[in-house]
RNA sequence: UGGGGCGUGGCCAAGCGGCAAGGCGCGGGACUUUGGAUCCCGUAUUCGGAGGUUCGAAUCCUCCCGCCCCAACCA
C-alpha cells in the first residue's frame, strides 16, 4: 500500500524553527522534549504535545526527550511512569537513550539555588502559605514585601542548609526568589522554589524532604539537557519571564519556549478531576474504559496509533482555544482502518431465515473478499447453509419507503452468496417476528443478480455454523457536544454510550481472533477483540466507530 | 481597575498588502455484490466591529467589542 505523502500543514512553530535555523541560532539543532508529570494517564489532548514535540524533531533530524517532571512526591508514582512510557511507545515514538527524570537534577538544582542565595537573588522565607498568599496582592493590586525578604546571605545559606537537613516542619518555611513583588506579572512576585515535604519520592526515596517547584525545575532541566525548542501551552505563557529570569540570572543554555493552544475535543472532557470521579464512581469501568478519552481507553476501543498520530495532525498547531469536532477523529480511524482491517460478516441481533428451497444438511462453502481495498488480502469461505441468521433491522414488515432490504415479497441479495425472496413470516403470540421464510435462487451463486435489479445486499451467518459473541457498542461517552458547558457535565453523560449485545453471532473465520486484533463488520463498524475481557472460548469485540450510515439518515428524516 | 494570549464558514485551519487554500461536517449527484469505500459538484462578495492609511487590506494604524489563562508551598 502506498502512503501518500499528504503535505504537513503549516504553522507558526515550524516557521520559528526555520527561522533560527536560518539565522543559525541553535547551530540548527532541533532538540525537543515532551514532559509529562507522572501524576495520571495520558489522554487525547497529551497526543498532539505529543506529535508536535516528536514530530517537529523528527522532521528536522533531531532528537526528542521524555522527561518525567517528577517534582511533587506526594502525587507522583512509578505506576504513572510506567503507564506513559508504554502510552509514548505505542503512539510509535521512540526516545533512545533519551530518558530522562527532573529528579535526576536534584543536586544540580540545589548548587544553583544557593548559587541565587549567594547572588542576593533568593531567601529562606517564614511566612505560612497563607501569610504568603495575603502578601501576593491580587490580579489588580501590587503584593507586599515578606518580613524576611532582606535576610543576610549568611542566615539564608544556614537556613537553606537546615531545610534541606530536615530541622523543620513541612510548611514551615521555602526558599523564595527575590524578584519583584509588585510585577503585573504574579509569577514574577517572589516565586517559591523550594517546600519543605517530608514525603517519599518514588526514585529518589527519602533522599530529600525539600523539592523543587516545576517552575524552578523547568526550565533549568531543558537548560542541562540542551533543549533548543520547548514547545509547551498556553498557560505557560506567562511564566516564561519567569524561567528567562531564572536562566540569565544562572547564565546558563537557554532554550526558545514557545506555547501552543491545548487540543481539546467534543463529546469529552480531560479534567483529571472528572475523569478520576467517572472510574470512581463506576461510570466506567477503569481508565482504559473505551469510552474513556484517555490514550488507553481509545487503545482499548480500537484507535490505532496511525489515526491518532493523523488526527493530531489534521488538526492544526496554532494559538487560538480549540475545540475539534470529535467526527473528525474517528474520520481518521474509518479511513486508516478501511485500508486496513479484513471484512468478516457478524449479525449483532440475530432473526431465523429460513431458505425452504435449500436442501437439508447441505453446505456450500461461499468465496468472500477480505478485504475489497486490499487485494493482498486474499479470500476466504463463508458456509452457507438452508437456515441462516440476519439481522433483525434488514428485515421490515412492512417496508418503510425506500427500503432496499428484506419484507415480504422482496428480493434481496446475501452477501457473497444468494439471491433471496422472502416468502413468509412467522410470529410469536405477541406479534413479534421469529422466522423469516424465502426462497433462494440456484443461479444467483456468489450474488450475481445477472443484470437483475437488486439493491439491497445484506449480511448474513450460516446458524449452525456461527459461533457466539459478545459485542459491546461503544458511544460517546457524552451526549452533548460540550460537557463542560452543563451546569452539572454528568447531566451531559449519554445513557446510551455503552449497548452490550451478547446474541451475537459470527462467521466461523472469526473463531479464535486474537485479542486486540481488528475487523470491520460488513455494513455495521470496525471492531476489535477486547484486550482485557475477551477469551478464544468467550470471544468479546468492541465496536470502535461505525460505518457511515446513509440510511440511518434517511430514515430520521422521515 | 493588573499581566499575558486569542478572534477567518457549523468545527478546525492556511493566508503575512494584490483581491478568501485545505480538512471534517453538511447538501446534491455518479458508481457500487458493504445504503461502506471511491469519484464529482455545492457550501464565507467576506475575514469580531467601527474608523483610517493605500490604486488596492483578512493582512498596516487607531479605537472599540468578545473569549481564554494567571492571585497552589500543583504541573
Amino acid at each position: 500500500m502506498s502512503e501518500e505523502p499528504r503535505e504537513k500543514p503549516s504553522n507558526f512553530i515550524r516557521d520559528i524553527i526555520l527561522e533560527h535555523n536560518a539565522s543559525g541560532r541553535f547551530g540548527g539543532n532541533v532538540i525537543t522534549r515532551f514532559p509529562p508529570e507522572p501524576n495520571g494517564y495520558l489522554h487525547i489532548g497529551h497526543a498532539q504535545a505529543i506529535s508536535i514535540d516528536f514530530g517537529l524533531a523528527r522532521e528536522f533530524g533531531g532528537r526528542c526527550h521524555l522527561r518525567f517532571d517528577d517534582t511533587n512526591p506526594t502525587k507522583e508514582s512509578q505506576e504513572y511512569v510506567d503507564s506513559i512510557i508504554d502510552t509514548v511507545r505505542w503512539l510509535g515514538y521512540d526516545w533512545g537513550q533519551h530518558l530522562y527524570y527532573a529528579s535526576d537534577y536534584f543536586e544540580q538544582l540545589y548548587a544553583w539555588a544557593v548559587q541565587l542565595i549567594k547572588a542576593g537573588n533568593a531567601y529562606v522565607d517564614d511566612l505560612t502559605q497563607e501569610q504568603i498568599s495575603e502578601y501576593r496582592g491580587t490580579l489588580t493590586e501590587p503584593g507586599r514585601e515578606s518580613p524576611y525578604r532582606n535576610r543576610s546571605v549568611e542566615e539564608n545559606l544556614d537556613l537553606f542548609a537546615r531545610m534541606r537537613a530536615g530541622e523543620y516542619d513541612d510548611g514551615t518555611k521555602t526558599l523564595r526568589a527575590k524578584i519583584d513583588m509588585a510585577s503585573g506579572n504574579i509569577n514574577l512576585r517572589d516565586p517559591v522554589m523550594y517546600r519543605i515535604r517530608k514525603a517519599s519520592h518514588h526514585r529518589t526515596g527519602d533522599a530529600w524532604c525539600i523539592y523543587p517547584m516545576y517552575d524552578w525545575a523547568h526550565g533549568q532541566s531543558d537548560s542541562i539537557e540542551g533543549i533548543t525548542h520547548s514547545i509547551c501551552t498556553l498557560e505557560y505563557e506567562d511564566h516564561r519571564p519567569l524561567y528567562d529570569w531564572y536562566l540569565d540570572q544562572l547564565g546558563v543554555h537557554h532554550p526558545q519556549q514557545i506555547e501552543f493552544a491545548r487540543l481539546s475535543v467534543s463529546h469529552i472532557i480531560t479534567s483529571k478531576r472528572k475523569l478520576l470521579e467517572l472510574v470512581q464512581q463506576g461510570i466506567v469501568s477503569g481508565w482504559d474504559d473505551p469510552r474513556m478519552p484517555t490514550l488507553a481507553g481509545l487503545r482499548r476501543r480500537g484507535y490505532t496509533p496511525e489515526a491518532i498520530r493523523d488526527f493530531t495532525e489534521r488538526v492544526g498547531t496554532a494559538k487560538a482555544a480549540k475545540v475539534v469536532d470529535i467526527a473528525l477523529l474517528e474520520h481518521c480511524l474509518r479511513e486508516d482502518l478501511n485500508r486496513r482491517a479484513e471484512r468478516r460478516m457478524a449479525v449483532l441481533r440475530p432473526l431465523k431465515l429460513v431458505i425452504e428451497n435449500y436442501p437439508e444438511g447441505q453446505v456450500e462453502a461461499m468465496e468472500a473478499v477480505n478485504n475489497p481495498e486490499d487485494p493482498a488480502a486474499g479470500t476466504r469461505k463463508v458456509p452457507f447453509s438452508r437456515v441462516l441468521y440476519i439481522e433483525q433491522d434488514d428485515f421490515r414488515d412492512p417496508a418503510p419507503p425506500k427500503y432496499f432490504r428484506l419484507s415480504p415479497g422482496a428480493e434481496v441479495r446475501l452477501r457473497y452468496a444468494y439471491i433471496v425472496k422472502c416468502t413468509g413470516v412467522e410470529r410469536d403470540s405477541a406479534g413479534q417476528v421469529t422466522t423469516v421464510r424465502g426462497t433462494y435462487d440456484p443461479d444467483s451463486r456468489g450474488g450475481d443478480s445477472r443484470g437483475r435489479r437488486v439493491k439491497g445486499t445484506i449480511h448474513w451467518v450460516s446458524a449452525s455454523h456461527s459461533i457466539p459473541a459478545e459485542v459491546r457498542l461503544y458511544d460517546h461517552l457524552f451526549a452533548a457536544p460540550r460537557p463542560d458547558d452543563a451546569d452539572d457535565w454528568h447531566t451531559a453523560l449519554s445513557p446510551s454510550s455503552l449497548e452490550v449485545v451478547r446474541s451475537a453471532r459470527l462467521e466461523p473465520a472469526l473463531a479464535g481472533s486474537d485479542r486486540g486484533s481488528r475487523f470491520q463488520f460488513e455494513r455495521q463498524g470496525y471492531f476489535c477483540v477486547d484486550e482485557r475481557d475477551s477469551s478464544p472460548s468467550q470471544l468479546v469485540f468492541n465496536r470502535s466507530v461505525g460505518l457511515r450510515d446513509t440510511w440511518a439518515k434517511i430514515e430520521s428524516k422521515g
